[in-house]
DNA sequence: GCAAAAGTGTTAGGTGTACACCCATGA
DNA sequence: TCATGGGTGTACACCTAACACTTTTGC
């Protein structure tokens, strides 16, 4: 125990984690309805207190599990949020992060244990606190991110389609590709294993499946190979 | 007082500043000497407790004007650190932030109040906690940015000169650049203002002074224009 | 007059972007 | 057989990157 410390405030610090996903054509992200006063039912993200025992990104893995029933998401830390009248209960310092979930695994029996929906992320209205702010945050780091490096397949189930694969990038640079452009660009990169069956559920001629093949994508980041889409 | 806030614990919360500087051709970081247990004495970020009254950017300024004299920088947060033993003295989580200074107007009265010093950023040694991986952050995120905005001009005196300007990217990118080429891209952008006067303390022929203006690039920027350096 | 840094244009190669048609299949 | 989405190649414009010589001036 350090007598220096003693001198100075504590904080609750919270997580609130922006939960995204992808299905058909359009982003979406999971809203709840918040469990307790201020704002009782009101609009929000997915949010807890830390634990003493646990680090940052534990407590916001522990946030998505709870409300999504999947482990291990991919997370990315979107920052710090501390204005002093933010949480208009008490003063709670937040620390945002923004998922990738893969809808497929989504356990569907939490949408009544928490009250939660999946929004256009494009349609969201009014949310608690500063919570549209750190959701507009997340998506620009999400942009940001995705035009260097191919996380967006953490969007996606195992398998997927090129289309797939564009309408994802579409929606999340709300922008409309080229298709052979697209196609050149990410095969070019040869990070995808064509496989031998097809998704028929869109068409009648079906699309190739493909699956995102890690270990070729860290070897090309070791030799510094540089991606942007 | 929320009821449900109180079964919570609560942290210490600090901030931590990575203090950025440029001169001659290379980047500067300003480093202290811890003042109270533990580890007293040893190198150090410029941290300081967040304080009840007061938002976490509010704090970061706070602190770096407390250690360089300088009131009003521009800073830019780098992210928030709270794994459990990451401070040895007391669970404290931390949010980070990096300051770009004009290294002229630094209060050189503060080296002996604080016991601080600036290093090339390229040969720091050990730093206490997580300090390192905060400072690797902030240069890199720095990086990224500065490809984008002009932010690099906050590490420069209001005039400066075009070899001047071109030593602080090379500095920032690690990298040499062509002269040509930075020279051209940089006034084909047209945010700087050529002077009548001239730097004539590195050269006999000298290098004419130009200014950033800021109100040009404001107005590029909502125009939708693209900086990329 | 010479050393030392400032300043100045052109070209070739590569990258991004626009664009239109055939294919496979189920209904 | 036809409607629907899947799949393929090329040409042009633009941008990036490489490159060398002249100018100024203090000593």
């Amino acid at each position: 125990m350090n007598a220096f410390y003693l001198g100075y405030e504590k904080f609750y610090v919270s997580v609130d984690c922006v939960c995204l996903g992808f299905k058909g054509s359009t982003l979406y992200t999971l809203i709840t309805k918040r469990k307790f006063e201020p704002l009782i039912g009101e609009d929000s993200l997915m949010g807890g207190f830390v634990h003493p025992d646990e680090n940052l990104e534990q407590a916001a893995t522990r946030v998505v599990a709870e409300y999504t029933g999947i482990e291990g998401v991919y997370l990315e830390q979107v920052g710090a949020y501390g204005d002093v009248g933010r949480d208009t209960g008490e003063r709670v310092i937040s620390v945002a992060y923004y998922a990738l979930i893969d809808m497929e695994l989504f356990n569907e029996d939490l949408y009544e244990v928490h009250d939660t929906r999946w929004h256009n992320v494009n349609q969201i209205n009014t949310l608690i606190f500063d919570h549209r702010v750190i959701l507009a945050d997340a998506v620009e780091i999400l942009r940001k991110k995705a035009a260097n490096r191919p996380i967006g397949f953490n969007l996606l189930p195992e398998k997927f389609t090129l289309p797939q694969l564009q309408l994802l990038y579409e929606a999340i640079y709300n922008t409309t590709l080229d298709k052979r452009n697209f196609r050149k660009k990410i095969l070019d990169m040869d990070i995808l294993e064509k496989q031998e069956d097809k998704d028929k559920s869109s068409s009648k001629r079906g699309a190739f499946y493909y699956t995102f093949n890690k270990k070729k994508y860290d070897q090309l980041l070791q030799r510094g190979y540089y991606f942007s889409l």
